[in-house]
Order: structure tokens, then sequence, then C-alpha cells
DNA sequence: ACTATAGCGGAGGGGTGCCTCCGGTACCAA
DNA sequence: TTGGTACCGGAGGCACCCCTCCGCTATAGT
């Protein structure tokens, strides 16, 4: 019933019709998703469409400016993110935040790149960011009401948090997820 | 007596004999800085030139390749992380830490942006990494020794999360101060 | 099978940044 | 003051990327 209620977050980008034409666009959204979070928002558009074995000209097409594209990559993953919280929502309060964070995680990689270039706020960029703090906050308050988190962290500054701490460079996983794990605690009423 | 002992840290890069020269040099650098912290480390040359004031010429005289500038502003910053965590020392334990990761956190924006192009390791990289955890590691030894910090949690975790938060956009300075607390909160011990 | 057309892709012009090179400038020592 | 020379600085060649344009191709409907 909550995802009934989700509102859309459209984009005025839209799918193609035609069979060969889907697929490259699919195929240029992959390839922009990798490009952004491996080499950040300079990343070569030329680089992107020859990843995606198409040439410039369909990039263009698709994407009328640069900007098109970063915002296609970023409302694809608010979209996905919104989702997981509804998912994460049937377990214990303090498991469903650090869930719904494990997934914020592989959000904030694409979302730093794009905070380079949209960090003056446009209003669609604004609506997405609403729909994930409407997603997740839920999350949070319950934890804090279960007297699990906090009552004197805001839902902002620990999403902050957690962006932060995923941007930084790590010798490996098993770091982030233990840096990420000290820095939970800092937010866990004890 | 430590600041005697402590390594040189110099770099290959040596400052000019004559005094408009030095001027320029240094200029450069300021500049170079700034331009970095700014605008990552894919800054324009030609505008970090026009900012200090003199021609491309001179900058490339005075540093070759990019790497040489970035390398001058990085060394020149870890230099004063280390005379920091000197001057730390004289704190109690606790506070010594906070104090000398406050100064980080100002290092850690030139920081952020010279590791984009450092993350494969030079020698010389390595050397200056070094210096900067023997300067801090015994601040946070001395904290975890007197009950204060975690004995779980490694200085490398440590210095990353930190770099990690600072590196990460804010609403203001308050926000900034007020997460990096939250975080060390989930280092100290209770 | 056939055709109308949605869609393709890369050549090419314009712009910007990188780096070299060398005629000119200004510092410093005598 | 004057000469020797360390140093300046920007013009220009090169490389890369952006974006447009248009002749060609593959698809989908009949």
């Amino acid at each position: 019933m909550v995802s009934e209620n989700r509102p859309a977050l459209r984009v005025d980008v839209r799918r193609p019709q035609r069979a060969d034409a889907r697929r490259n666009f699919d195929a240029l959204l992959g390839a922009a998703r990798d490009a952004f979070a491996a080499k950040g928002v300079s990343a070569s558009l030329e680089d992107i469409a020859r990843q995606a074995g198409v040439g410039i000209g369909t990039l263009y097409r698709n994407f009328p400016t640069r900007q098109d594209l970063l915002n296609a990559v970023y409302f694809g993953e608010i979209e996905e993110l919104c989702i997981a919280a509804e998912e994460a929502a049937s377990l214990p309060p303090w498991e469903a935040l650090t869930a719904w964070l494990q997934r914020f995680v592989g959000y904030a990689a694409t979302k730093r790149a794009i905070w380079e270039s949209l960090n003056r706020e446009t209003d669609s960029f604004q609506a997405a960011r609403e729909a994930m703090y409407a997603a997740g906050t839920p999350l949070f308050v319950r934890a804090q009401e279960a007297g699990e988190a906090r009552a004197d962290v805001s839902f902002d500054d620990l999403l902050r948090m957690v962006s932060g701490l995923t941007a930084a460079g790590y010798v490996d996983q098993a770091q982030r997820d233990r840096v990420l794990a000290i820095a939970l605690n800092g937010v866990r009423a004890h």
C-alpha cells in the first residue's frame, strides 16, 4: 500500500519506443552510472557512449545536456532508495535503519559525484531529496522512539555523516564497514 | 626536542634564489592550495598561474608537472599537521586528540583533492603518510591508554573516518562540527 | 516482402587546457 | 652604472572533449 502512494518522481526524459532504441537507452544509463561513480561528474560523455557501445549522437538524442544524463542516473538511484526504505520497514527498528543506511552507502557514491554540479538547488533536485527524506525519516524516528537512537541527533545530520563516510577512500570493503559501524555507534543511545 | 627529530619531508622542488622568483614561487603555492581545495585536482593550471599573477611559463619552471605542484601543496600541509601534533601534546589525552583532528579537518579538504590523483602509492607519498601517522598515533594511543578512546579502533580507521566526514557537504560550519562530534562519540570509551 | 520513418553514429567545427620554447625583462654583484 | 644571467611570460602547437548535423540503417506495421 505504501508503494502506490509514493509520488512518481518522473523525469522529463522518456524511454524510447523502439526495441533497439530502448536497449541503447538502458546501456547508456548503465555506462553513465559507472562512469560518474568512477570518475566524478567530469567523466567524458564520449567515453560513456563508447562504453555503452553507441555513437555520441545517440547519447545526445536521449540526453540533450550533461545535466539530463546526470538527472536520469540520480533520480533512478533515489527511486531505488525509496523502495529499499519500504522493504526495510518490516525489520526491528535499529536493524531497519542500518539496513537502509547500508543501501544508502551504495547510492552515496553516485550522489557525491552528482552533488558537485547540482549543489545549486534545482527544484527537481529539491523534490528528489524530499522524496528520499520522506522515505528514510520514519525509519529513524522509529529507532528513536524505540530508544535505540539518540534523540538529539537529526536525520539530516545522520545522512550527511553516512554520505561523507561513504565517499572516503578505504583499504578494503571491510574497513569501510568497520568505520561506518564506529560512527553509527555514536548515534546509538546507550 | 621532538621537532629536531622529525624527518625533514623535503620535496625535490626547491625554492628559487632570486627575490622576485621566490615571491612568484610562494604566490603559486598559495594559489594552487586554494584552487585544488575549491575545484579539486582538475583545477586549471592556467587559472592558477593567472590567480598567482604570473605567466604559465613560470608555473612550469617551478613545477614541471602537475604532480610536482600537487606534491608541493600536499607536503606543505602534512608538515603543518606534524607540527600541530607536537603542539597538541601538552593537552589532556582526549582534548589533545580532538584538537589535532580539528586541525586535520582543515587539511583533509586539500588531501581529498590530492588523493584523487595520488591513490597509486608513490614512495614519496608513502613517506609523507608515514610522517603524519607517526605524528598522530601517539595522541591516539595516549587517549586509549587513558581509557578515553575505544581500544578496538585503529588509528587508520579513525583518520579515514574524519577524512570522509570532512569532505562531505554541510549546510553550515555548525553542522559539520555536530556531525564530527557524533562520529567521535562512537570512538569514545563509555 | 515492402516501405515509411524512428533511430543511428561519426565527421567536423569550436572551445579549452596542457606544455614548450624563446625573445625580452629585471635582479644582483662588482 | 653596467653587464651577465636568472628568470619572466605568453604565443602557439597539440590533444581532448563538447555538441551539431545529416546521410545511412534497422525496425515495425501492413
